[in-house]
DNA sequence: GACCAGGTATTGC
DNA sequence: GCAATACATGGT
C-alpha cells in the first residue's frame, strides 16, 4: 500500500514547471525526453514503472520521514498532515536548475510560459510539438537576444551564464550533489543570477538535497511567525521535505483558515 | 495604471 | 554588513 503519495499535490506544489492537468484528472509531462501521462488515484501504478517511480520518489518511505519531524518538531504536524501526498521528484538538475532561475520574481503561470518557449526554440524535437529541455550546451550557444525575445527578461544573461558554466564543466552539476551543503550553494551562486533561495531550489528539486531549505519570501514569513528564532537546519536531514510541508500548507489553507492569530500560531 | 510575482545584483550608508 | 532600488514581462 502506498502511503503519502498524491499526484496533484506533488506536481502541483511548485516544484516543476513542465506537468500540465487536463479533464478527469489526467497529467501529461515532458521528463527526460520522454512524454509521460499518469491518472490520479491511480498512483499504486507508478511502482511497476522503474523510471516513474523512481521520478516521484516513491521508494523512499516518507510516512517515516513524516514521523521523525513530527517527533522533533510538534509544530508541524498539521501542515505535515495536510500536505503529506507530496514527494520530492528527482527532476534533471540542469532543468531544475534553469527552471529557478526563470522563477526569480516571476509567477508560476509564466515561469511555466517561459520553459515552454525556451524549449520550443533551443531543445530537442522528440515528437509533433513536442520538445525536450534543452541541454545547456545548446543554450550556450544561443545569444542574449534570443533568450530575451522568449520573454526571460533581466534574466536571459543568467540563463547565460548557467549554460555557459554547465557545459563548460566550471559548475558539475553531479559533483555538486555530493558537496557538503555549504560548498554545494557557494558553488552554485558562482553562476550569475544564482543567489541562496535559487541555489537551494536547484539542490532540493533538482539534485535532490534533501537538507536543503529553500527560502522564500512565504517561508520566511512562515518561519518569523511559527518557528522565531529557529534555523532550518535544525529540522535536520529532511528539512527540505519540512520545507514543503510548510511551504504548500501556508499557501493553500491559511486561505481557508487564517492564521495570526496567537491560537494558532503554536500549531503550524 | 499601479502593483505583484517561490529574487538577485548593485549601490549607498 | 544591511536597507533600498532597479530589473523585464504579463496578468490583475
Amino acid at each position: 500500500m502506498l502511503k503519502d503519495f498524491n499526484l496533484a499535490q506533488t506536481l502541483d506544489c511548485g516544484q516543476c514547471f513542465r506537468w500540465q492537468r487536463s479533464e478527469n484528472g489526467v497529467w501529461q509531462g515532458i521528463v527526460n525526453g520522454k512524454q509521460f501521462v499518469v491518472q490520479e488515484g491511480e498512483e499504486e501504478a507508478l511502482l511497476q514503472d522503474a523510471f516513474l517511480s523512481h521520478y516521484f520518489d516513491l521508494e523512499r518511505d516518507y510516512p517515516a520521514i513524516r514521523r521523525a519531524l513530527v517527533k522533533t518538531t510538534p509544530e508541524l504536524e498539521k501542515a505535515s498532515e495536510f500536505a503529506c501526498g507530496i514527494r520530492i521528484l528527482n527532476q534533471d538538475p540542469w532543468e531544475a536548475l534553469c527552471s529557478f532561475i526563470i522563477s526569480q520574481n516571476n509567477n508560476i503561470p509564466r515561469i511555466k510560459g517561459i520553459i515552454s518557449r525556451l524549449c520550443a526554440a533551443c531543445g530537442e524535437p522528440f515528437e509533433q510539438g513536442v520538445y525536450d529541455f534543452p541541454s545547456a550546451k545548446s543554450l550556450a550557444a544561443a545569444t542574449e537576444e534570443q533568450l530575451r525575445a522568449l520573454g526571460t527578461g533581466f534574466r536571459a544573461p543568467y540563463l547565460l551564464d548557467a549554460a555557459r558554466k554547465v557545459a563548460g564543466r566550471q559548475v558539475n552539476l553531479e559533483q555538486v550533489r555530493a558537496m557538503p551543503l555549504d560548498e554545494a550553494r557557494e558553488t552554485l551562486m558562482q553562476i550569475k543570477g544564482v543567489g541562496p533561495k535559487v541555489a537551494d531550489c536547484a539542490l532540493l528539486y533538482g539534485l535532490h538535497r534533501l537538507d536543503a531549505f529553500p527560502a522564500d519570501v512565504w517561508i520566511k514569513r512562515a518561519m518569523a511567525t511559527y518557528f522565531p528564532g529557529k534555523s532550518p537546519e535544525e529540522f535536520g536531514p529532511n528539512a527540505g521535505i519540512a520545507q514543503q510541508y510548510l511551504f504548500h500548507y501556508i499557501r493553500c489553507a491559511e486561505q481557508e483558515a487564517p492564521v495570526g492569530e496567537s491560537a494558532n500560531a503554536q500549531a503550524v
